[in-house]
RNA sequence: GUCCCCAUCGUCUAGCCUGGCCUAGGACACCGCCCUUUCAAGGCGGUAACACGGGUUCAAAUCCCGUUGGGGACGCCA
C-alpha cells in the first residue's frame, strides 16, 4: 500500500549535484529511482542540480553521465540544469514575498555565524532568531533603497508537519524547530530547497526517493509546497550507505566513486546488482539476479529502514561470480587495457588466425579463480611473456622448503621431469600427467613434490588453475627453457640463501 | 545540545504490517571435511543473531511503552 503508485503515471528524478564524482550512494539513489520507474512504466528524470556555482563543475557532470551510462541507468528525461531555472525560483520567491510568505532579510553570513557559535558555547539550540521579520517596513524600505544586500527568508509557519513517507511510514515534524529557510542569497541566487521544490512541481514529479539525509528537508518543502498551494509528491527516504564503521560511507573509508570501482575492475552488472541488494531484497533468498529480474521484483515497501554497511568482500564475491558467468570475447575486451598498460598485449591475441584462440582459452582457465579484472593483467603474465618473478613465498615453500628435500632434491626432479616431458608425444593434459604421475611413482615419490615446484617454474607462483592444463597451454619448448631456468635458479639458492 | 530516523548472526538479509508453521531461514566472511595437485573454485557440514526492561496475549522476533545503543540533520551547501 505504501508504495503503491497511484493512478497518475509515475514521475521520478535523480538530482545529483555535481561537485565531484558519482558517490554510490548517489548511485544507488538513481538505480532505486530508475527501478522503480521502470518497474511502473514510469519516467525517470535526470535533473542537474548546478545552483552552486563556485562549485559546480562541467567536468563533474560528465563524471556522473558516465557513471550512469556505465551502470546502464538510463534516463528518459534532461539532463536539465537546475541553473536553467534561476530567474523562475527568484520569480517565486518575489512573489512569495508579496503574499507576505516571505521576508527580506539583511543580517550577515559574519553575524549569523557569530550568533551561532555563541548559541553552540552555551549548548543551546540555534535557529534562526529572526530579527529582520521584527524590522517595520519603513526600515526595510530604507535599507532595500540604499541597497543593503538582503537574502530572502520563507516565513515558516507555525503546525505540524506530516508526511507518510514511502520506506518510514507516518513522520511528523514540529514547524517550532524549523528556522525561517533562506529562499535566495543575497546575491540573489536561489537556494537548493526553494530550486527543487520548484523544478519538482515543475517537472511533475510524483514520488521523491532520495537519501535519509535529506529527511530534516522533507517538511521544509512540505511546506513550500503548501506555500505554493500544490500538493507535495510522495517522498521515500533511502537508508545510507555505511562503512565498516557503521558511520555514513565516505572517502575516508576507500573507495567510494563508481568509477574507482570500475577501474579496479568490478563490472557493471556487479555493482548494479550489488548496490540494489543494499536495503532491499526480493525477499525469496534470490541474490544474483538480472536487471529484468530485479526490475520485476523491485517494490518500494520491501526497503530497509536500517542503513546498510558496504562489504567489500561481498561486493568481491559477486564480481567473481559474474567474471566466471562472462563470455571468452566480452572478458577479452574488458583485460584488455589492462595488458596493455602492463606491457603485455599484443595484437595477435585479438586476430582471428593467430594466437586468439589460445588466448581465449588461457582466459578461460583462469576466470574460475578471478574476483576482479585487474587479476588478470597479473595472471597472465606467465601466459604472455617469459619475464616474471618467482614469488617468495613459492619459492621458500616448493623450492627451499625440507619438505621437498632441498634445492638439490627439487633439480633432480626437475631434471629428470623435464626428459620426461621431452619424451611425450603428443603434448596433452592427459599425457603430461601420465609422463609425470609414472616419473614420481617409478622413484617412489608423491606426485606432487614434482607438481609444486613445476608450477612454481611455470608460473612462478604457489597458485594457479589446474597444471595439466597450464602445462599444455604453455607448450612444450617454453616449459623446457622454464625448468630450465628453474634449474639456474635453483643451483644459485644455496648462495642466495647464505 | 535540539530534532528526526533506526535496532534479527561479524556483514547483507528473510521473517514483523496480517502474533502460533521460528528449537529464527538464506548469502558473504570464518572454521572443518570431501574432491585433489597447492591455493582457489566446486560439493558437504559447522560456529554465529531476535539490544535490554516492562506491558498486551493462552501465545511475542513479530503489537504497545520505556531504556540503552547507533546513525542522520541542524549552512546565504546540495
Amino acid at each position: 500500500m505504501r508504495g503503491d503508485p497511484d493512478s497518475r503515471a509515475v514521475r521520478v528524478r535523480f538530482a545529483p549535484s555535481p561537485t565531484g564524482f558519482l558517490h554510490v550512494g548517489g548511485a544507488r539513489t538513481a538505480l532505486f529511482n530508475w527501478l522503480f520507474a521502470r518497474h511502473h512504466g514510469g519516467a525517470f528524470i535526470l535533473r542537474i542540480e548546478d545552483t552552486d556555482l563556485t562549485r559546480s563543475t562541467e567536468q563533474s557532470v560528465q563524471t556522473i553521465l558516465d557513471g550512469l551510462a556505465w551502470l546502464e541507468i538510463t534516463w528518459d528525461e534532461g539532463p536539465f540544469f537546475q541553473s536553467r531555472e534561476v530567474e523562475a525560483h527568484r520569480a517565486v520567491a518575489k512573489r512569495l514575498v508579496a503574499e507576505g510568505k516571505a521576508y527580506p532579510c539583511f543580517c550577515s553570513p559574519e553575524d549569523l555565524d557569530r550568533k551561532r557559535q555563541a548559541a553552540e558555547t552555551d549548548g543551546a539550540a540555534w535557529k534562526y532568531d529572526r530579527t529582520c521579520l521584527r524590522l517595520d517596513s519603513a526600515e526595510v524600505m530604507d535599507r532595500l533603497t540604499v541597497g543593503v544586500p538582503a537574502a530572502i527568508r520563507f516565513k515558516v509557519p507555525e503546525g505540524p508537519i506530516a508526511w507518510d513517507d514511502l520506506v518510514h511510514g507516518p513522520t511528523t515534524f514540529d514547524s517550532a524547530v524549523i528556522e525561517d529557510i533562506v529562499l535566495l542569497r543575497s546575491d540573489g541566487s536561489p537556494t537548493y530547497n526553494l530550486s527543487c521544490v520548484h523544478d519538482d512541481i515543475g517537472m511533475r514529479i510524483t514520488h521523491v526517493i532520495r537519501g535519509d539525509d535529506h529527511i530534516s528537508n522533507t517538511p521544509k518543502q512540505v511546506l513550500l509546497y503548501r506555500a505554493a498551494g500544490v500538493e507535495p509528491p510522495r517522498f521515500g527516504h533511502l537508508p545510507l550507505i555505511l562503512g565498516p564503521d557503521k558511520k555514513r560511507l565516505s572517502k575516508r573509508h576507500g573507495a567510494v566513486s563508481v568509477t574507482e570501482y570500475r577501474d579496479r575492475g568490478i563490472l557493471p552488472e556487479t555493482l548494479f546488482n550489488f548496490l540494489t541488494l543494499l536495503g532491499w531484497s526480493p525477499g525469496d533468498g534470490r541474490e544474483k539476479m538480472t536487471r529484468a529480474e530485479i526490475t520485476a521484483a523491485f517494490t518500494l515497501e520491501a526497503i530497509n529502514r536500517k542503513g546498510a554497511v558496504f562489504d567489500e568482500q561481498k561486493l568481491e564475491w559477486l564480481n567473481s561470480q559474474y567474471i566466471n558467468d562472462l563470455d571468452p570475447t566480452r572478458l577479452a575486451d574488458l583485460v584488455r587495457d589492462g595488458l596493455k598498460t602492463a606491457g603485455l598485449w599484443s595484437a595477435d591475441l585479438d586476430t582471428p588466425g593467430g594466437r586468439h584462440d589460445w588466448y581465449l582459452r588461457v582466459l578461460g582457465t583462469l576466470k574460475a579463480r578471478s574476483k576482479v579484472i585487474g587479476d588478470f593483467a597479473r595472471d597472465l603474465r606467465p601466459f604472455l611473456s617469459d619475464e616474471f618473478d618467482y614469488a617468495p613465498d613459492a619459492v621458500e615453500k616448493h623450492l627451499a622448503g625440507a619438505k621437498g628435500g632441498g634445492p638439490a632434491a627439487v633439480a633432480r626432479r626437475m631434471r629428470d621431469l623435464r626428459g620426461a616431458l621431452a619424451q611425450v608425444g603428443e603434448f596433452t593434459e592427459p599425457a603430461t600427467e601420465e609422463a609425470l604421475r609414472r616419473l614420481a611413482e617409478s622413484k617412489g615419490e608423491a606426485a606432487a613434490t614434482y607438481i609444486h615446484p613445476l608450477r612454481v617454474a611455470l608460473v612462478g607462483r604457489a597458485v594457479s588453475p589446474g597444471i595439466f592444463a597450464i602445462l599444455t597451454l604453455i607448450g612444450l619448448d617454453r616449459t623446457i627453457a622454464r625448468l630450465d631456468r628453474l634449474a639456474g635458479f635453483l643451483e644459485a639458492m644455496p648462495a642466495v640463501q647464505g
